[in-house]
DNA sequence: AATAAGTAGTATGTATACAAAATACAGGAG
DNA sequence: CTCCTGTATTTTGTATACATACTACTTATT
């Protein structure tokens, strides 16, 4: 039969979203700069496709915020003042408590026992040097929670929120200083869900985003 | 699809900016209905351009959205089913909660006097049976209340959230009974902004928000 | 009659060609 | 020296061509 021939097939992807993951990536590593330009020729020779995919890569990206365009002028990477970073973190904070009340409603034991992993994986994480370990691990303890929301729309923001403030968050995650801080927090948010206390731990989520918003605001001012 | 779909092309703007606009517009008014298929060589020749900013508009569509691709497949105006709306509205109450809220933090005298013509505007329009007209007028009451939060990215957010309703607002908005409720909610908020009564304020938007929920909720049902 | 294979037609994916606007720079006028 | 301007170059905007996958219909076989 042809089956498996069309089952590899399958694998396939758009050039688009391969172009937009790639090009996502290298934003929120750094390897492309704020305000650096994407000048559409040279993407395109750089990897190795034409133009059409990388143009509509960049259309994407425009809108998910990590990257801007002026109508014959091309476009750039995303730059991220002092006021736009508090902006996404005001943000932020009001739908990570709805996240995390609604996870709270509906939390099975089953998640929160990946909660707990999850929990135990950061802690374990803070104690090695890699910050992108680090940070992975927060997302994933994070994530347990948005995915119990039941709200995929909810999930995406959250989720384009974080990417935009990743690259500065890398940055404060190398200060060692505040990893207890930070694991406390956590340890706080899974008691509260454990015990199903809602306003508690919604004000415990609270204070966490705003902890980082003034780490955030620190790197930034810095980098000033 | 037999409208007539025609492009503005009076202003300055890339034809993948018109095109989108075009094609939103479309979308919320209900010319092109939920499940359509769209077609590039179509839609292409239907208003006169090439394949090239059709596929850009969706691309933007899509991340907005109001379109949903399959790769290989082709796009089609997103489906909404019940949930979806919730999941929609949930988040929409969240971030209106944190708008009015910030609103009444800035609002000047100014913000407040434009505030009340809406609300005089909106009871106005209530008195004629120019639903658009509602629908429009609602809009602006709370684009003051938007525009007041000082934060372009959650307006921006809401300004999306809202859209994605639209098109079933517009169809409750045709049940004349619920205008006293709103117009009764709206000059609460008024009143509240007016005090600067931060808690109460969040209150009734968030009752206001849950009151849509429910007529929104009624209309899809009787749709199905 | 039902199913499978083959085939024509259609739609999307990608590349490229051409047009128009923006940018950079050189040279000349004041 | 500064500013303006014209031209060359670069870059984006748009259209089109070609390749490939999918759809639907027809035909053949059981």
């Amino acid at each position: 039969m042809t089956e498996k021939l069309e089952l590899n097939m399958n694998a396939y992807l758009p050039l688009r979203d391969v172009v937009f993951n790639t090009l996502r990536e290298a934003i929120l590593k750094g390897e492309l700069k704020p305000g650096e330009r994407l000048m559409e020729l040279q993407l395109a020779s750089k990897l190795g496709v034409s133009r059409t995919p990388i143009r509509e890569a960049i259309r994407m990206l425009e809108l998910e915020g990590l990257a801007v365009t002026v109508p014959r002028k091309g476009a750039e990477v995303a730059r991220m003042t002092e006021k736009d970073m508090e902006d996404v973190l005001q943000i932020r904070k009001a739908l990570d408590e709805l996240a995390v009340g609604l996870a709270c409603d509906n939390l099975k034991e089953e998640d929160l026992e990946k909660l707990h992993v999850a929990l135990k994986n950061f802690e374990a994480s803070t104690r090695g040097h890699d910050v992108k370990r680090i940070a992975q691990a927060d997302v994933e303890f994070h994530d347990v929670i948005y995915q119990a929301t039941d709200n995929p729309k909810l999930v995406n923001m959250l989720n384009n929120l974080r990417e935009q403030i990743y690259r500065y968050r890398v940055e404060y995650l190398k200060n060692e200083d505040i990893y207890p801080t930070l694991i406390h927090e956590h340890e706080k948010i899974f008691d509260c869900l454990k015990r199903k206390d809602k306003d508690e731990v919604i004000r415990v989520m609270s204070y966490h985003v705003v902890n980082q918003e003034m780490m955030v605001k620190n790197i930034i001012r810095e980098q000033e």
